[in-house]
DNA sequence: AAGTGGTCTAGACCACGTT
DNA sequence: ACGTGGTCTAGACCACTTT
């Protein structure tokens, strides 16, 4: 007999604008996503069986599905036949390419070399505050790298990080990683990237971009305001990235 | 007893590169997509019911809400709980905003007024060919408009259609219709974009797109190269848009 | 009251991968 | 042989909308 009282401790106590109940199974998802969150399972490994789940939770293995489901459709759980369920990593490059959008316009996409020419301390500032969790002064990283096809500079990222949740990121430890970025974030920080928000603009290389991309000052470039989210929508990055568009293309799809 | 018979009348055919079976729930999404093709039921029109198909198609209410998920998570149906499943429609304020990206910084997405300046045949070059289902040569219909955002012009369209889907679009029949380009296609000739595929790339403004967007000559604009597909994956359209940012935005979710 | 989609369950069997 | 996820079914009940 289904027990649908888990279904709303608070029946149809929807204040104004309050939330309404939810169903089991997205109940399910959440317990699922604040394991995730705690890092009870890491990046790369097995969560617990189906069957184990809706033990574990006292639900059908039929509304374990369910959530698991929409876990996988938001690419923070990854399904495979037979071996189980795993926790999504950037360490998969199959990832990579969910949050790099740039791509030559010919030809297959090549590996990509980063090169990290700057990273620092500072505070945060009225935007950053904005955006992220923060507050206007709070301590930030701030790191300034180039990204390359085949030797060509390609990408300019500024990306801004709360110090709280990346203690210990320097320069130095950028230089002795190769891979991405996000990759870096997710096994020396438990800070795994799920989704995010872009802002696209046109604009002008001014000297400074000029200077790192090897374009003419006035080229124009594509400008990406980005805000990342980690589990349960957490904003925790801040980035602006600068590409030259001469060969290479955004791509993008629409739903 | 499941009929499992029906799931691959062809076994394992599958020869090198050849598609695998597929479940019957996914056989039912095709037969549903063939009907919206065909035109069967029209957009903004109630398909049947759930346990209505299950009875045509001899399978479980299951089945077909499988099938029928995910046709509504690709946009193409939209339940409604208590009234049915509906035919998705451009002509829905909600799905208009899936196809137009730009947004202003700041503020609501104020309406956009279309002013269409050309409508003419011309015949399709290489690349079109390439990009949609037409020989190069083969009669094609040329629109050019300007979007504009309360006033000020944002974006330039360039827009190719094959004339085998659009005989009698004309001028005269663009300037008695208000509303999204895309709910005229649907509605005049029961072609309804689905998803489209775009290659984004900052350009500096000719003297051409200067004047028609008032902007200064080497302006840095957003050049949004789009295909779209119609039900089935088939490519329709061919567009060009150059788009404003010094006020506006191209927004975009990385899932 | 009737009809629709939405949720939950229980059980059977298939396909895949490992042991 | 066994365990995993993947598919399919049947039936019950909930929530929403219309008659």
């Amino acid at each position: 007999m289904p027990d649908f009282s888990r279904r709303s401790e608070a029946p149809a106590a929807r204040g104004p604008g309050g939330a309404a109940f939810s169903p089991l199974y997205r109940q399910i998802k959440d317990l699922i996503v604040q394991s995730l969150d705690r890092g009870e399972w890491k990046p790369g490994e097995a969560i617990p069986s189906e069957l184990e789940l809706a033990a574990r939770f006292q639900v059908s293995q039929g509304t374990v599905r369910k959530a698991v489901d929409e876990l996988a459709a938001d690419h923070l759980l990854t399904r495979r036949q037979g071996k189980g369920t795993f926790v999504s990593t950037h360490h998969e490059p199959r990832v990579r390419f969910r949050f790099l959008r740039l791509a030559p316009d010919e030809g297959e996409p090549s590996p990509t070399e980063s090169r990290v020419l700057d990273c620092r301390r500072m505070r945060a500032t009225a935007e950053m505050a904005r955006s992220l969790d923060v507050r206007p002064g709070d301590g930030m990283v701030a790191i300034r790298r180039v990204l390359s096809f085949s030797g060509i500079p390609a990408i300019v990222d500024d990306i801004y990080l709360p110090v709280a949740l990346f203690k210990g990121l320097t320069g130095e430890l950028l230089e002795h990683y190769s891979g991405p970025l996000y990759g870096l974030f997710e096994t020396e920080f438990g800070v795994s990237m799920v989704r995010a928000e872009e802002k696209l603009r046109a604009v002008a290389a001014d000297d400074e971009y000029a200077g790192l991309l090897k374009v003419a000052v006035g080229t124009p470039l594509l400008r990406v305001d980005r805000i990342s989210y980690t589990y349960a929508d957490r904003p925790v990055e801040f980035r602006t990235g600068h590409y030259v568009t001469d060969h290479y293309h955004y791509r993008n799809s629409l739903n």
